[in-house]
RNA sequence: GGGCGCGUGGCGAAACUGGCAGACGCGCUAGCUUCAGGAGCUAGUGCCCGCAGGGGCUUGGAGGUUCAAAUCCUCUCGCGCCCACCA
């Protein structure tokens, strides 16, 4: 018969609940210790992936806490966005029934699976008591110039009706709903994220507790470029062409420019001359070109302008063109080219049989040949050529030497770009924080008045999908201007969820409060999260706007931290049939079901002992039965351990294991999140006490018992809940210390050491611990084994490395 | 195209800083028990040759460094992720 786990785990699960055993507060001498999962979106039902994130943190708090650490762990629900106001149209019930009717189901089932979180701290974005706080910031960063409307190109996805923030849009398509983004010029409101560019850049390098992966992408997103910006004067025109370059190295080899499509300055160029028509034709191609094919590889395309630029430093003329492959948001919309030195360039030229000129060689050559005979562009460094004063000097140098003269005489200066671009916030959608915005028209723009806050949702709207509900609710719409009292309109974009998400972990630390977003001195005390979890499609997303606002609000004198996550986990996806467990895919494993067949704490096993956290997790079911049979023979150990064969004498063997086991499991769980081996090791300490029935006196049998449900109790805690009863304690095992393992103890009289001859495996023999080469190198000689090979040979040499081996090198 | 990561039995995976590859588990095989369920217990299980003692091979592939390589270096193949005409 298996065990019960129906009856303990609800028993448990109501124990716990009732002696408060998870709540956390500032007023501990213990050292404070903040965990946190990544808090999900309520969309009903959790699958074991979901679940797989849950259990790694719980097993980590619960170990934390046996540690002597002052733990914070909270949950919360990410509940604004986009799916619950889908199914408002779908289902006809209100977003805020339907989301609230999900986190229930969420929170149950999160229940189920024990874990240990601090549920008076829960924080639902949603709710105005939240959504408010919001608004607030939103007002502080409007009066410091950090949030701010323009009209710009934005990213819409048609399907989702609402525009998207630049890193909400990947591969050309939205993060959401996989629909082509249209590329729309509307006016929107923006966070001012760029202002932190260099410090989000700077401060990656302080966060060694990341990933490294995740680090790096955020640097590319960012995309710092130092370079020069130089001034090209239009031939016979007053007019002034504005380049961006990284490669000043390159200036005198410039043999033609091109813009951007979407450059104003290429309609004023062309304005009355004969070229007008077929250029603007070309223009529009490209633009349209650009919205549907952002992929592919495209062919270089441009039309030459009919005008010439001057190279400032030459004199010489250059022809002017406008291009399909020159970006109108990044650097000036406007390049100079090089096509020796820059490979896109080079193609272009060679189609347009535009010369090229090399300004840089290879070392010990002269040039590459003529324009025909060259293949590709030179990028790498070398020596100047026909480059004046420079010629002759490393490239590299000539990059500041240039820069330096180019600065000297006035053409141009140095700049700093980023490929970073503002965060655009405004989403056209209903369910979202209301942006504090009142439009007067004699005021202008007018943020909602501190006292006025939260502008609510309103809840006589109708969800029919056709446009933005908020916009079409009469009584959302008209009010009265703060200022003037005059009639006035509100603002009727929501805030992107995103925004929500970047300061939930600081509303942690003080959930109730409602003077301020949270009390800086409990912020002060919790933060930064010492150990964050979650996955990894956050990397450029969540984690990069959580820093901003960290720093943002750091400015406005809320708390004193820059940075809010100490150490990242990055979980691997569960996988299974060969694909992440999704609904889309039907192939989830829910997790209402596996508990219900074996068990929340089989469940929680199973998850962390089939892979490492960051690894990817093959779902098998074969697997879980085997953590439930594990389980029940623990079960059985601690009812009824044999007693029959019991010795007089303590197995000091089984002692030696006893103390490596603790010391293995210990530094598994707290340096490296090795849940897999730890309880690989719990095993085999489970094997080394069952074997033979049993092993060593009864009260040593009882003390491995012991240590071993306690060391299991953080993976399976419902079960070690009721073993540690029966084994006759009346407190909780939360409340018993971790056990330590005693050096000394781990130290054995006798081992067994390889013997290898030529480095091949050739023989084990036991040795005293300490023995010492030569004494070592006599008993293996003496072995039969290794006699033989050692039989008309000479020994060369011999390599001992203590505890491990002895390499006898021979020849003849 | 650029960046990062990964590749170990039939499967999930172990292996500290270069030091006995395959711990632990799944699956499989045999036996016991009971059988009629997908239960329990014991033993075996990387591959090849051999009745066996034993031997040979083996960490995607090819080289190299070393007494010794899954681990370090070079090249190569395959897979995954991120960015992608960023001047």
């Amino acid at each position: 018969m298996p065990y019960d786990f129906k009856t303990i785990e609800k028993k448990w699960q109501e124990y716990w609940q009732e002696k408060k055993l998870f709540k956390s507060d500032e007023k501990s001498d213990k050292k404070k210790f903040y965990l946190l999962e990544m808090f999900p979106y309520p969309s009903g039902k959790l699958h074991m992936g979901h679940a797989r994130n849950y259990v790694i943190g719980d097993t980590f708090a619960r170990f934390l806490r046996m540690n002597s650490h002052n733990l914070l762990y909270p949950m919360g629900y990410d509940a604004f966005g986009l799916p619950a106001e889908n199914a408002a149209i779908k289902n006809k019930i209100h977003p805020e029934k339907w989301t609230d009717e999900c986190i229930k189901t969420m929170m149950e089932q999160q229940k189920k699976l024990g874990l240990s979180y601090d549920w008076d701290r829960l924080v639902v974005t949603s709710k105005p008591e939240y959504y408010r706080w919001n608004q607030w910031i939103f007002s502080k960063f409007y009066e410091k110039g950090l949030a701010y409307k323009k009209l710009a190109p934005t990213n819409f996805c048609p399907k989702c009706k609402t525009v998207l923030a630049n890193e909400q849009v990947i591969e050309g398509k939205c993060w959401r709903c996989e629909s082509e983004v249209e590329v729309k010029n509307l006016e929107q409101w923006f966070y001012k994220i760029t202002d932190y560019a260099e410090e989000l850049l700077a401060d990656l390098d302080g966060l060694t507790g990341w990933p490294e992966r995740v680090r790096i992408m955020q640097r590319n997103w960012i995309g710092k470029s130092e370079g020069l910006s130089v001034i090209f004067p239009v031939k016979n025109s007053a007019q002034k062409i504005e380049i961006f370059t990284t490669r000043p190295d390159t200036l005198y080899g410039v043999t033609f420019m091109t813009f951007a499509a979407e450059h104003p300055l290429v309609l004023e160029l062309i304005k009355g001359t004969e070229k007008e028509t077929e250029i603007k034709k070309f223009i529009n191609k490209i633009v349209v070109q650009k919205r549907i094919t952002r992929l592919e590889d495209k062919e270089k395309e441009g039309v030459f302008l009919g005008k010439y630029a001057v190279n400032p430093l030459t004199g010489e003329e250059i022809p002017i063109y406008v291009s399909n492959f020159v970006l109108m948001e990044y650097g000036t919309g406007a390049i100079m080219c090089v096509p020796a030195h820059d490979q896109r360039d080079f193609e272009f030229a060679k189609k347009y049989k535009i010369p090229i000129k090399e300004v840089i060689v290879a070392e010990g050559q002269r040039d590459r040949g003529t324009d025909a005979q060259l293949e590709h562009a030179y990028i790498e460094d070398g020596v100047m050529v026909n480059s004046a004063q420079f010629s002759g000097m490393n490239s590299k140098e000539a990059i500041s030497k240039i820069s330096d003269y180019v600065e000297e005489k006035k053409l141009g200066k140095r700049v700093v770009h980023y490929k970073l671009r503002d965060w655009l916030i405004s989403r056209q959608r209903y369910w979202g924080t209301p942006i504090p915005i009142i439009y007067c028209e004699k005021c202008g723009t007018v943020p909602v008045p501190e006292n006025d806050l939260p502008v609510l949702l309103p809840t006589d709207v109708k969800f029919t999908g056709e446009g933005n509900p908020l916009a079409k609710s009469e009584s959302f719409v008209k009010c009265k201007c703060p200022k003037c009292k005059g009639d006035a309109r509100r603002e009727t974009d929501t805030m992107d969820t995103f925004v929500d998400s970047s300061w939930y972990f600081e509303r942690y630390c003080d959930p109730k409060q409602n003077k301020l977003p949270f009390d800086k001195q409990k912020v002060s005390y919790w933060m930064p999260v010492n150990q964050y979890i979650g996955g990894i499609e956050h990397a450029v997303l969540h984690l990069l706007y959580s820093r901003f606002y960290t720093k943002a609000l750091r400015d406005l004198g809320l708390l004193d931290c820059g940075e809010p996550f100490s150490n990242l986990l990055c979980q691997g996806m569960v996988v299974k049939d060969g694909f992440k467990m999704s609904k889309s895919k039907g192939n989830v494993v829910s997790v209402d079901d596996m508990v219900g067949k074996y068990g929340a704490d089989t469940a929680r096993l199973f998850v962390l002992f089939a892979s490492p956290p960051e690894r990817d997790l093959d779902w098998s079911d074969e697997g879980v039965a085997g953590s439930f049979r594990f389980l029940n023979k623990v079960w059985k150990l601690v009812q009824s351990p044999k007693s029959e064969v019991q010795s007089q004498d303590i197995d000091e063997n089984l002692e030696r294991i006893k103390h490596l086991t603790i010391k293995k499991v210990t530094g598994d769980i707290r340096d490296e999140f090795h849940f897999n081996t730890a309880i690989a090791s719990i095993m085999e300490f489970y094997n080394e006490i069952a074997r033979d029935g049993g092993r060593g006196t009864r009260e040593q049998l009882k003390d491995c018992i012991k240590t071993l449900v306690i060391l299991l109790s953080p993976f399976a805690p419902h079960l070690c809940e009721e073993m540690w009863q029966i084994l006759g304690h009346s407190e909780s095992i939360l409340k018993e210390k971790w056990p330590v393992w005693d050096e000394t103890k781990l130290v054995q009289e006798k081992i067994t050491i390889a013997v290898q001859i030529n480095g091949k495996l050739r023989g084990q023999i036991e040795i005293k611990t300490d023995g010492a080469e030569k004494e070592i190198l006599e008993i293996a000689k003496s072995d039969d084994k290794i006699k033989k090979y050692l039989e008309n040979k000479k020994i060369i040499k011999t390599i001992f490395v203590p505890k491990k081996l002895l390499n006898i090198v021979v020849g003849g």
